[in-house]
DNA sequence: CATGAATGAGTGTTCATTCAT
DNA sequence: TATGAATGAACACTCATTCAT
């Protein structure tokens, strides 16, 4: 039974962009696939280049070299291939965290592997993390996205810091959820003005100083460590 | 491969953004100068309410009660309408500064003040700070020009950073250029989320907190004060 | 107040095919009057050459010596520009129903003045009456709005089928409502057969079979009139 | 003036309505004719919840679910598979004819079971009769063929009344041909605007009105027969 | 015979901008 | 200055149809 009787007047656009491939299930035969996969790339390619707002369809199916018709197999709008750059980007930002170094237990050398980690992460996909924050904007789904997204970081490093706090490292008396909250926001937005709007920072210092920062911050006492 | 990378002719559009009131002279006459004012005030409106992407010009010179045609009159573009509305609204943000209270000399009351001078003009123009950012994220002439009006600001708590480090009160061995850029990041990006993202956070607590790991960043020695 | 912040999802297309000049108020000035006489009757000529599924909005505007765009400034979609024509033709229609000769009081005259009046409409309109049943199988709106202007014709005849029953001129025992019913559908198809179809039927031995079959349908006793 | 009247590309298609099951020949092997008959249900389901004009091939490969590539297998066209859907409900609509009760020689009687019969069936097909006229007030071809199929029923009729004339008991001086398309006019638009249009009338009424006004207006004598 | 991915022509619609009045 | 009708470039989107597998 086909679902078309009802949906006259329905133009609504869903992005589900929590489903980590974008909305619809992926193709089943490997041309498809291939075909997504190469439209997601060019995808990325045009939007990294042009904007969000500039890139046209036309652009990333001929970058793609498919022909305009054959996107609506695979997505329904802008918003949606996005959403699937986004997961691929994701996953490609996921992934190096592998090389997770030991790190031993001193408090301010965690901070500053973690700080550092993102900070070349960034660094590493700064066209891209330019556009998320033009689409974040722009659009109010992809901007909740980005907060849950980093609401996540948040509560990591709120945990850290209660951790050190019932330990006696951190003697600061913060929330530790706010803490975490203005910290991150300190450290991604220098990031931004760093990466994207080119503010001329030396990388090492970079990680120092915000390390440097987040730690007195927080008084963290390194006698008591 | 798209040759539209090259492509000039895109949304952006130069806006001569440090004229203070927008491009041209205000017009002579005092009809003139009422028409241009609604236009103005509709332009506020409708940005807030509708994003600077979703308004149309017709909005707004519906909104301001005029005719399509007289909106050239006043302005080229929606970018320099936006201008105009960004004037505006600094002059009416930098003029409540007036009422600087007397501080004395703690150094601890005085980033208090200031944060708080800071959270509640974002707070009084949330709406306007969300449309600023989005404006900023989409048109590359006012993302300067909000990077070279925060780089005023940094430069104040550089300057008052390094004040602090050389009478002895600030222990941190940092860069104050580079931790008042770092420090004010935390600050706006924290008030983006609290005003705009609409995260939960009690404001005094908020000043409070902002203002406490400024000063412990900084390692604020309230004895050597 | 422009009241565009609430209609963001809305797209739906409202044919309000009561009010007599299709949806939106007339154009105020002149030009825009020209303008708007000149689309509608563009549209009937193209409409009526092309049928309605075939007329592209813009041979409608090529036909009227305007641009696609100018389409939209008094028209929403083809439908609405089509209850313009219609109303235009109706009042075309219903003009000409002032030469309502003296017809005495025979009624099998009656019957026939009205049969010929109807008819003779309905031949000079023939092209737009075939587009009109096109466009009634097709959108339901209008399909509702032939109906109720049929009614009304029936109500007028079912009128007098009572009188002629009640004054013991018209024997059949059939309810009136339900006899106009059917005879003023005989008449319509019959009218639909021969200047739409193109059935060959001599137009004055038309108008004489109708009467005659409608008025012995109803048994009319000539003798008691 | 546009230059699009005679421009043949248009929305027709030749499609060869004399066979009576399309164009083509039947598939020979049994698998072929199974996906061809699940087709023509398919479609059959489809046209008649969407209209012919909003059934998308798609639509109709889905419903019988089979791919969008093996419809070219049994058909060229919506218009074709349409006529193979005509052909298949006509051939429902004559089986019943079978049970042709004796019906003895009283002529007005022998008006009522026809008119039954034809209602009976209306009824049981109003779905597809209202698609059917609107394919017919769409597509020129189908009109033809709907009319040809209507002229076969009006000989009939004309038949009948030619031989109750010549039996002296239908006095009406009309031309039987004509009065036989009268009143079938009148019969089957009535069963419109009951059957489709879904003006309340009670069944039995429907068909006593209809077989006394049609007797009626031949002036059927009892007494003569 | 069946599949379903790929094609691309065709058109509606928006809205910043111009300009005659 | 003000008006508002007219313009037209630009682009998304649909879906019947083809064809390699």
């Amino acid at each position: 039974m086909s679902s078309r009787a009802e949906d006259t007047s329905s133009r609504q656009r869903r992005i589900p962009v929590d489903s980590p491939n974008g909305s619809r299930e992926l193709p089943s035969t490997p041309r498809g696939q291939r075909t997504r996969a190469k439209l997601v790339q060019a995808a990325r390619t045009v939007f990294e280049r042009d904007g969000f707002l500039d890139a046209r369809l036309l652009d990333i199916t001929n970058e793609a070299g498919i022909s305009a018709g054959s996107f609506y197999t695979y997505f329904d709008s802008k918003e949606e291939i996005f959403a699937a750059v986004l997961a691929d980007v994701e996953e490609e930002m996921l992934h190096p965290r592998v090389d997770t170094v030991e790190v031993g237990d001193d408090p301010i050398e965690k901070i500053r592997v973690a700080n550092r980690a993102y900070l070349e992460s960034y660094r590493r996909n700064a066209k891209f993390m330019k556009l998320l924050i033009q689409v974040s904007a722009i659009d109010d789904e992809f901007e909740q996205l980005r907060r849950r997204r980093a609401e996540a970081f948040v509560q990591r490093n709120a945990k850290s810091i209660e951790d050190l706090q019932q330990r006696g490292i951190a003697k600061a008396e913060v929330d530790p959820r706010k803490a975490a909250s203005a910290l991150s926001s300190m450290v991604s937005r220098v990031a931004y003005t760093v990466f994207v709007m080119g503010e001329e920072w030396d990388f090492e210092e970079l990680v120092e100083t915000l390390t440097l920062l987040w730690a007195n911050a927080l008084l963290i006492d390194l006698d008591a460590a």
